[in-house]
DNA sequence: AGTTGGCACTCACTGAGATCGAGTGCCAGG
DNA sequence: CCTGGCACTCGATCTCAGTGAGTGCCAACT
């Protein structure tokens, strides 16, 4: 059973230097914990603990610190679920209720995480491959200008101003109209992309009315399905939260801060999160990235259950509260998974 | 002519502990800078010059750093604009020649302003009451469920969903779109809403057919028009800039990093820039938050030359090469403009 | 009057001890 | 296997003198 204690130590070493930020030693711990031990018999685990990798000390003579692999073990095997108080749960639900569209939900939940877990939250907008086409309508601004608006399942309009060499007849507008909403609506994205491609003649047919109009559009909702632009969206928060890094700024701020405005890294740290119900942790030197060796990633997709539809999560220094920020990540998931269902 | 000499005295304090970061004294002035004369003489005008508040010393014998009246001499008499060099003209337009949509204006205008300032970058989104109507278009997604499109003259596009209580005829749907284009293109947008509440009908008719519609889509349009929320957008970039900071951390930068998530905040501090041609600047305490006290804010309307659209500029230490920003910042600002004309 | 060299003075900064104490590792005894 | 005791390490803190950049002032010079 020392190895229970072990884990106990370890438990403890992560807990109060999570909360304290400093070096912790075999005394204190006792004291704060309620092992029934003694501070050597806490100093040989320790020492244990320190030759099996999950912690080190700074220096000779100072307390321990967890180490990537300490934290690591501390989410895998020792944290219990910590549920959000019921108080939180109505902040959470009260706060997404108000929002009025996509963009407002994903406004509204990158605040609202970050004001949660004290980090910066990161949320992805509702990637676009994922959803289908709820509408698609093409509008005469004049005869030679068409606007193609498309409306996705998540609520996302994108819209396009396709310019025509010639002027398009009523009727004709009218065909190409019937045609689109024979082949796109209903479908999902690669689907309707294929469906689209298929109503564009063949070369030899180019002179016949409306050939060029119906190429143009085809293209113009092709690439505005296609866009690449979109999938790559995504919203920060909590910047501010960076001031309370303390110490290690110049080694952990600056990259981070670089990060945050490059959204493709962004993405790319948030990770293609598992399935919806699932939170990810991704610790320190864990990532893809050595200039945020000191920050870890809790992320998590959203969505409908089958598939989820993008990620959200919060970056921070390894030293955090993981089973509060892990429950506060997987619960806005949830409240917005929601929100996106019912809308 | 001593008094010319004092201000010469000033402006190199300026500019050396711009650049050093460093308080400047007496005998590294007369080296740096040709002043034909000898420290001593220096000295005198520093003290004259810090009585007169332009200049104060951080404690007894150390060199002078200029106060925010300092700064502001300085901007207001003694820079001469500094043109930018071609290279970076070409960069400018290359950069923003690519832009796709209005998005991406704004996208890559906040980029490319905080790249040439190294300061963190804001641009505000086009306002929406300084622009036209340039089409309204309504769609039947179903018989009961409307969508209206509303395009305005800088490109932006909003939609509404409106959702009816009976079924709307197709003619209903013809004849309300008709009457909907016959009031509001290429109003303002102010016009645009007293024409549009002008078609609804008084209480007494609201039995006729297609009353219901109209009321709900007028006041879709009305509050898409005049959404605040949209006014109030604005883009940030090179946050990652306030890690070179260095010293000041807490003191500046936390408050700095808050306003930037406050977009309100953001909008006043950017304040409403004069005419377009304008560059202007507010020095540290200058502003109207205290916690900024020691930045500083550079900005200036964009837009067509009557009437300014929106303002963009940066955010900075009071301590910044303001001749080199107010050039950049002036340059994008006409750059955008040119390309928002365009478009 | 304005400029200059000289000179005494101030005071932040630096580095060298000296001291302190939290924390460790180890060992002998329970 | 746990515990109390003990010597040891080493970062943190403090003091203190030395250094030097920079100042203010004054008398002399142009």
């Amino acid at each position: 059973m020392q190895e229970d204690r072990r884990l106990a130590v370890l438990r403890a070493i992560v807990e109060d230097y999570v909360s304290t930020e400093e070096p912790v030693g075999s005394k204190a711990l006792v004291e704060r914990h309620g092992l029934g031990v003694s501070p050597a018999t806490v100093r040989n685990d320790m020492a244990v603990l320190e030759e099996e990798g999950y912690i080190t000390q700074p220096h000779t003579s100072a307390g321990r610190v967890p180490t990537d692999k300490g934290y690591r073990m501390f989410v895998d095997r020792l944290t219990t679920v910590k549920p959000l108080s019921s108080a939180e749960k109505r902040a959470i639900s009260s706060f997404l209720d108000g929002a009025v569209d996509l963009d407002d939900v994903v406004q509204r939940s990158v605040r609202l995480l970050s004001q949660l877990t004290r980090q910066v939250a990161v949320v992805q907008y509702p990637t676009l491959s994922s959803s289908t086409v709820r509408h698609v309508e093409l509008v005469a601004l004049t005869p030679e200008r068409l606007l193609v608006v498309l409306i996705l399942s998540t609520g996302r309009v994108e819209q396009r101003l396709v310019e025509l060499s010639s002027p398009l007849a009523d009727d004709d507008l009218a065909t190409l109209r019937s045609r689109l909403l024979l082949v796109a609506p209903g479908q999902r994205i690669a689907d309707a992309v294929a469906g689209l491609r298929a109503l564009v003649p063949a070369d030899d047919a180019a002179a016949q009315p409306g050939a060029e109009a119906t190429g143009a559009v085809v293209e113009a909702l092709c690439e505005a399905m296609s866009d690449h632009r979109s999938d790559h969206r995504v919203a920060v928060g909590g910047a501010a939260n960076l001031a309370r890094y303390g110490d290690s700024f110049d080694s952990a701020v600056r990259p981070l801060l670089e990060a945050l405005e490059e959204h493709v890294v962004l993405l790319k740290l948030l990770g293609e999160a598992g399935s919806s119900g699932m939170v990810t942790v991704r610790i320190g030197a864990e990532g893809p990235y050595e200039e945020l060796a000191s920050t870890s990633v809790v992320s998590t997709g959203y969505g409908p259950e089958d598939q989820s539809l993008a990620t959200l999560g919060i970056v921070g220094p390894t030293r955090m509260d993981y089973p509060g920020t892990m429950a506060a990540v997987r619960a806005v998931a949830r409240y917005v998974t929601r929100i996106l269902d019912e809308a």
